[in-house]
DNA sequence: CGTTTTTGACCAGCGC
DNA sequence: GCGCTGGTCAAAAACG
């Protein structure tokens, strides 16, 4: 496969954000206070999914197997348990949206609405089943849409070193 | 050799 | 009741 977040220094793309990375981290240490992450860039936006921007991509109700405590159908506006799915909207021409975490690709399904694929990812480390989605919108091939669900309970592979460097590449790309 | 990617099929839920 | 969409699993291949 290619290579992690080296990409980001090595090819020339200049992807105008980043920061996604530093996201991830916080979503980690703080799950559902996503809500510090909006202030600290423009670049992403994160969501509880909305079915206003992504076309009926995230919509509610069937996501993941939940076959176990489905829910009766009979609410639809208010369910039981509440899958905590954040919707990461960034803007970048590669896909290689890597935040420090090992993930295996698990499928892919194309959408409808969207002539592009989206892939589906989980995270490889036992007893973290965090699943992860990538989409592309077929109106700007230039906007990813990641969605995150769970939150991962453990450290991440990479080294703090690395981690640095890659915060060193999001300040660049944020000062644009 | 181990791991991950890939592609197809299968299953479940919802709509009609 | 059938069909559709969406999601997950599984087996084989590819890659390091």
């Amino acid at each position: 496969m290619e290579n992690y977040q080296t990409l980001f220094q090595s090819s020339s793309l200049t992807p105008p954000a980043s920061s996604h990375l530093s996201l991830l981290n916080m979503v980690n240490s703080q799950a559902q206070d996503h809500n510090k992450v909006n202030g600290h860039s423009s670049l992403t936006a994160n969501m509880d999914i909305p079915d206003s921007g992504i076309s009926g991509v995230a919509q509610s109700g069937s996501l993941t197997g939940a076959k176990t405590e489905v829910k009766s159908g009979k609410n639809k506006g208010e369910k039981k348990s509440r899958k905590p799915r954040h919707a990461f909207q960034t803007r970048s021409l590669v896909d290689i949206l890597d935040d420090g975490y090992r993930w295996r690709k698990y499928g892919q399904k194309a959408v409808k609405n969207n002539k592009f694929p989206r892939s589906y990812y989980r995270c490889t480390y036992q007893g973290c089943n965090v699943k992860k989605q990538v989409q592309r919108l077929s109106k700007d091939e230039e906007i990813i849409v990641t969605t995150y669900e769970g939150m991962h309970s453990h450290p991440i592979e990479k080294s703090t070193e690395n981690f640095e460097n890659i915060l060193s590449q999001m300040q660049i790309y944020s000062s644009v």
